[in-house]
DNA sequence: TGTACATCAGTGAACGCGCGTTCACTGATGTAC
DNA sequence: TGTACATCAGTGAACGCGCGTTCACTGATGTAC
């Protein structure tokens, strides 16, 4: 049956929720479909009503979380001890145990290779992220702050990365405080 | 019919680097256990006689391709020079276009967090890397060099991971020499 | 050294399952008049 | 404002496909004597 229009656009937003909660958590192979409807308190037949195929709902779901990630920045203060407690959370060992809520970058990169049309998005996200890195925070060369944005943004991902795929806790927690230590 | 022994134990190495290549291509997921045998010259059904299960061909792989990336690492000199050649190897344009004979950490690094055997395989050669990284090339302090290989090591796969998701050719060039540039 | 037989890698058909996707149907919503 | 009807989100069964895995069979290799 019918629905308002009101709470289709609730429930879309939920699905986006669940899916890119379900392929950070397991990937996007690793994230079925019915899975992600059950997550959004529908049933499978529903999702082709929301999204044209499960690579379109990735890329919409990337958006989406891109968007949240982005206003997320703007917490941190506009200043040098901003831009420390933005690389302290980051590299923290809490972010590193709940990808599920954590960095869609790093979570899902690999899984983005074969996906043109989110490799896309991925793009547009990534430029924000240097520009805004570069803006709003203090550097310490004006010349160089493009530069050096992207330097703390691959040593982030790269650390936060590492850091998740070893499975020997001190080793894990060594590689957090090293790439921390020289942000 | 029954092989001689040295040829099953050439078609066995010959699988897991047909699997190594397959796997950084295209995924763990998006590399079938047909292609793979297809690709070393059998059919799928004697996949079994090699290995008890695809997650096993996953482990098995990495740790081939892990010897193979440490061996590589003999051929840089134990100098300043050694070590620059082989970061501008690494975050170089060719090896960003070629994942099916790179870095198999950077290819599949998400594919390893629902695996727990081959994480812990992962783990052994992550460790690896950072004491050959460590004892072999020159750092600025003596007392911090563990500390400035592992910063190395996640700078140069966070480096390369975000030059190959993003689809623009010029963003894509800016953070490997970006990358680079502060190694 | 020769013979008899157990071993086992490889083949290709088959199995079972879960996945992404489609579809006929339902019935409240939204719209045209 | 009321009525008639088109719209469309949701349901659950069904489809088709490819996947990982199993299996009966083959026949040269390796081994026991």
């Amino acid at each position: 049956m019918r629905y308002p229009a009101a709470e289709t656009a609730q429930k879309h937003t939920k699905a986006l929720e669940s899916a890119s909660r379900l392929f950070r958590e397991r990937g996007f192979s690793g994230a079925s479909i019915s899975e992600i409807m059950t997550a959004t308190g529908l049933t499978h037949g529903s999702f082709y009503n929301h999204f044209d195929s499960k690579e379109d709902l990735l890329a919409e779901a990337f958006a989406h979380a891109s968007d949240q990630s982005l206003a997320a920045l703007e917490d941190y203060a506009r200043s040098e001890e901003g831009k420390q407690a933005m690389f302290r959370d980051y590299l923290s060992p809490e972010h590193r145990d709940d990808a599920g809520s954590g960095c869609i970058m790093a979570a899902l990169a690999t899984d983005f290779q074969t996906q043109p049309k989110t490799r896309a998005v991925v793009t547009h996200h990534v430029r924000s992220l240097i520009e805004k890195f570069g803006e709003r925070f203090p550097w310490s060369s004006r010349r160089n702050k493009r530069k050096q944005a992207i330097n703390a943004l691959t040593r982030m991902v790269g650390g936060l990365i590492l850091a998740r795929v070893v499975i020997d806790p001190e080793l894990s927690s060594e590689i957090l405080r090293s790439s921390l230590d020289d942000l």
